[in-house]
RNA sequence: GCCCCCGUAGCUCAGUGGAUAGAGCGCCGGCCUCCGGAGCCGGGUGCAUAGGUUCGAUUCCUAUCGGGGGUACCA
């Protein structure tokens, strides 16, 4: 409908040249008296045009030829809009379209060719994953189906850390639980790791290994144990929301084969680093930091941004053309020194997209739960998925703009998961599946021949909404709005569930009953696309 | 102090530079002789406040107030 409403403002522009001045939007107006589609061209355009809106919307419509198989009427409204109505029979072509490109209908194919990188969820190894990291994971994943929706080829990857401090930490947890479960009589840090986790691993040990352990050092076998038994679990977590990694990459590796020295040395040559007492600074106040970040300590070690910066110029280096990566807004102030840093070496840091989302506020009983890894007073993502299943988990993280600051009542997600908005959804297309089985048991078929019959207002809302629907999964993976996908579905669902309170579909008369079943069947295939590309089952019955 | 995000209905949140601002939950009332009632229909004093840009601002800009996060030679 837009493409070709676009073809007839593109001709109708070599008559008129101040159609060339701007850009035309057609919008589907917010009630249906004001027609299918309409555009504010006239307004916009009154200035250029030197005449008053009206005036122009009439000169512009009367400089459109049109095929009046398609468009049965367009009028002025209010200010100077410009109304356009379609004619049944051409609203209905999309039901042939979507009945053949079946899973392909929506996809476009805009980014063929080009590679993109989502890094997401990235929590090091030292403890179960929360609840914010499940939002975390379902806006990486499902951006990442986004993109391989409009032709990106993507790879998904998860970036941790197992040497650092925090590491050490919780090797020498792990092995403080171990003597205390020997019966030693030695005090618990209290800067250390307290979940029941730790007490766990140590037991693990202590069946596997005796007293055997007693002097072994923190670094050793505690932490290597603890990493391997946490990693498992978070990949567990993951993988109950049916979310995995192409690659997992170590932070670690970036020390090993000499690319943190390599950036070093490159911030040095290129004069972009320099020292002051005993640290070295990376001078990018010159280029609209705030000030210039320290990237080695006096005491030697690097800090985050060396590791990242390489960690990200390792990614450039893999030929990506887009590069995102999912953060929590505690890491806002993050990554503008890693982007400044890698613009300063010459990389083209707009192939970077960096979606930072708002953190999950935990109610239970009404009340706020502070989160804290190491306190271990931390809701579990598991637990959740656990309790309410992948869907469920799925959907409420992802509807939610990420931007946006969210709640997340536990108590009511517990108890009553059949209030999620996606039971709604689902229950839409198993409806429909229900009724296609009953009509096959009925002898009505679905045809395309009479589609030009399907003009009651709900039908026609419905067919709109599906035209719309390959160009609103394209803005949602242009803009990173993977949860406008839930918006439009909820949408299409209530307004199947409108037409189908409306219109009987058998018993309505061979020919319309025909055109309906085509009707359903398209509906039914950009549910199924559309709850795919969220990473949800598409139930037949319920 | 400075930086980022948010402030829309009782609650949780969508949404738009336009013509009458929506959904879910909760509450009240309707709708199945008939394809799935996990549904549909009706019931609301709501865009934090003040300026500005615009033909038009809830949307963009500025300030103020309120909430969250950050502001290390932690990550």
């Amino acid at each position: 409908m837009k493409t070709y409403l676009q073809q007839i403002f593109q001709d109708a522009a070599g008559r008129l040249e101040y159609l060339k001045e701007a850009e035309i939007i057609f919008a589907p107006p917010q009630t249906k008296e004001h027609g299918d589609l309409a555009t504010n061209a006239a307004l916009i355009l009154s200035k250029k045009a030197g005449k008053k809106p009206r005036d122009v919307a009439a000169e512009i419509i009367s400089n459109l030829n049109y095929d009046q198989t398609k468009i049965s009427r367009i009028e002025i409204a209010g200010p100077g809009f410009i109304n356009f109505f379609f004619t049944t029979g051409y609203l209905a072509e999309v039901v042939p379209d979507i009945l053949e490109r079946e899973e392909n209908f929506g996809r476009s194919d805009k980014y063929a060719g080009k590679k993109a990188l989502v890094e997401f969820v990235s929590a090091n190894p030292t403890g179960p994953l929360t609840v914010g990291h499940g939002r975390n994971a379902v806006i990486g994943d499902t951006t990442a189906a986004l993109l391989s929706s409009v032709g990106y080829t993507v790879e998904r990857e998860y970036y941790f850390n197992n040497a650092g401090r925090q590491m050490r930490v919780l090797g020498d947890s792990v092995r403080h639980r171990y003597l205390q479960l020997l019966g030693e009589k030695i005090e618990y840090p209290e800067g250390y790791y307290q979940g029941g986790y730790i007490t766990d691993i140590a037991r693990g040990l202590m069946d596997k290994h005796g007293e055997a352990l007693r002097n072994e050092e923190p670094e050793g076998i505690f932490k290597s144990t603890a990493e391997s038994a946490i990693f498992s679990e978070i990949k567990r977590s993951l993988e109950k929301l049916n979310i995995g990694f192409d690659s997992y990459f170590n932070e670690n590796s970036l020390y090993e084969d000499g690319s943190i020295k390599q950036l070093l040395d490159s911030f040095k040559e290129s004069g972009l680093s320099y020292e002051k007492d005993g640290a070295v600074w990376l001078k990018l106040e010159q280029m609209g930091s705030p000030k210039d970040p320290v990237i080695v300590k006096s005491t030697g070690e690097p800090t985050y941004r060396l590791p990242d910066i390489a960690y990200h110029r390792n990614k450039f280096n893999r030929g990506y053309d887009l590069i995102v990566d999912i953060f929590g807004s505690d890491h806002q102030d993050q990554y503008p020194d890693v982007l400044a840093g890698l613009r300063a070496l010459g990389y083209d840091d707009s192939k970077v997209r960096v979606l930072i989302y708002q953190f999950v506020t935990i109610l239970e009983d009404g009340k706020e739960i502070k989160m804290s890894t190491r306190l271990a007073n931390f809701v579990e993502l598991e637990e959740i998925t656990d309790a309410v299943g992948k869907d469920v988990v799925r959907y409420f993280f992802i509807r939610r703009n990420t931007n946006s600051h969210m709640s997340f009542d536990l108590t009511l997600a517990k108890r009553q998961s059949d209030e999620n908005p996606v039971f709604y959804i689902k229950y839409a297309h198993a409806r429909i599946c229900s009724i296609l089985r009953y009509a096959a048991e009925q002898n009505i078929g679905l045809s395309l021949e009479n589609l030009h019959l399907l003009e009651h207002p709900a039908e026609k809302e419905l067919l709109k909404k599906l035209w719309a629907y390959e160009e609103e999964m394209l803005q949602c993976a242009e803009n990173f709005e993977p949860h406008k996908i839930t918006v439009y579905i909820e949408e299409l669902a209530a307004l199947f569930h409108r037409f189908f309170t409306e219109c009987r579909i058998i018993g309505s008369g061979a020919e319309l009953a025909s055109a309906r079943i085509a009707l359903i069947t398209a509906v039914r295939q950009v549910i199924y696309n559309t709850l795919t590309l969220l990473g949800l089952e598409a139930p037949e019955r319920m």
